[in-house]
DNA sequence: ACCTGAACACCGTTCAAGT
DNA sequence: ACCTGAACACCGTTCAAGT
């Protein structure tokens, strides 16, 4: 039936992201659907391959944009949660997950096929997050420390991506932990005293 | 074409979770088929509602195996590497997973519907994991402890995932990080010495 | 140039019909 | 009783054909 040009190209890719989004939010991303994106957008199957190139790319643009709103609640929460910044940063990462669990959970589970260069602008936004949780680790630790920084940001990101994953999932439920984001906190805060963090809280 | 009876319900249900387990580890679960697990088997698809009741019946089937082998490489590891018995573990876990990693995705990418009950069996199998861990910290940290060694363990379990869940995923590349196991087993032996632990490597 | 929608090769799930 | 395989309602992906 040929064009419609009801949206310029911008609003088309803004419109699929925008309820692809929430069909993520939704479905999870076991059950997500492409063709179903394009229906509730109104427009036919090919429109996703003429935007996007493949569904890879729809789903990649979603989790940025899950990124986005992740690192925005960080910084919110950093900017009006008082004193424990440590503590802050550790409660809203787990919030989101908690609060979005097939958003969150679709960043990991989507597995990019191995010829699939991240766009730049996606890496930033990803890169956007750990830059967050470095300044304030930095900020934690004594001037003097000899500890790497980046690398232990890294690798406390990870920690606290373990206790959400087992939480996210039901393992913590199944194995009787009923406070994962305590056990999170205790955690990073035991690590970052071996590494010269004055315990305040 | 009625009934072939080439093989028993238990050696139909263990050619099938075995022959799932290979395609499952060749594919990972986004892209696993039950219908070609059928056809490999040589039955067709509906024999797999006639054994496990439903797909997700299957995968938990494989996932369950995937657990045992697991397991057992922790114990043997823990038989034949020596004195750091937690860096034995911990390297053991991690090594699973680095192998497998389709397999060992799967087993947290696989969410079981809301009304699901996992087999006991299988709970079984995946408790038994967790006592392997349990009894390691318990035998390391100090006999007056008054750490909750129940909750600690699962604690680190979930401190050793999220350094796995990154490094499989590919997220710690992007990040940098080239050392992985390193990384977690620092944080664990951090954690385990503000519990009393005496870190003698 | 842009978008369609039929076509293709797959899925999971069900169930009447065969032996 | 056991197993089949057609039927149904979905997928992702491609591409000739329309406007």
């Amino acid at each position: 039936m040929g064009r419609r040009s009801d949206h310029t190209r911008e609003e088309l890719q803004e419109l699929l992201v925008s309820l692809g989004h929430v069909l993520l939010a939704q479905t999870g991303l076991a059950r997500f659907s492409g063709r179903e994106v394009a229906k509730q957008a109104g427009y036919s199957v090919g429109t996703i391959y003429n935007v996007f190139g493949s569904l890879d790319h729809l789903i990649v643009a979603i989790n940025s944009r899950s990124f986005e709103i992740w690192a925005q609640q960080l910084r919110t929460r950093l900017d009006t949660g008082g004193a424990d910044r440590i503590g802050s940063l550790v409660a809203a990462y787990f919030d989101f997950a908690q609060e979005n669990p097939h958003l969150w959970s679709a960043i990991y589970e989507h597995h990019l096929p191995a010829d699939f260069a991240l766009p730049p602008q996606d890496e930033e936004r990803r890169a956007a997050l750990t830059g967050i949780v470095e300044r304030e680790i930095r900020a934690a630790l004594p001037d003097g420390s000899t500890t790497d920084i980046a690398l232990l940001t890294r690798s406390l990101i990870a920690v606290v991506h373990g206790h959400c994953s087992l939480a996210v999932t039901g393992s913590f439920a199944l194995m009787g932990v009923d406070d994962p984001l305590g056990c999170a906190l205790a955690r990073v805060r035991e690590i970052l005293s071996a590494h010269g963090y004055r315990t305040s809280q």
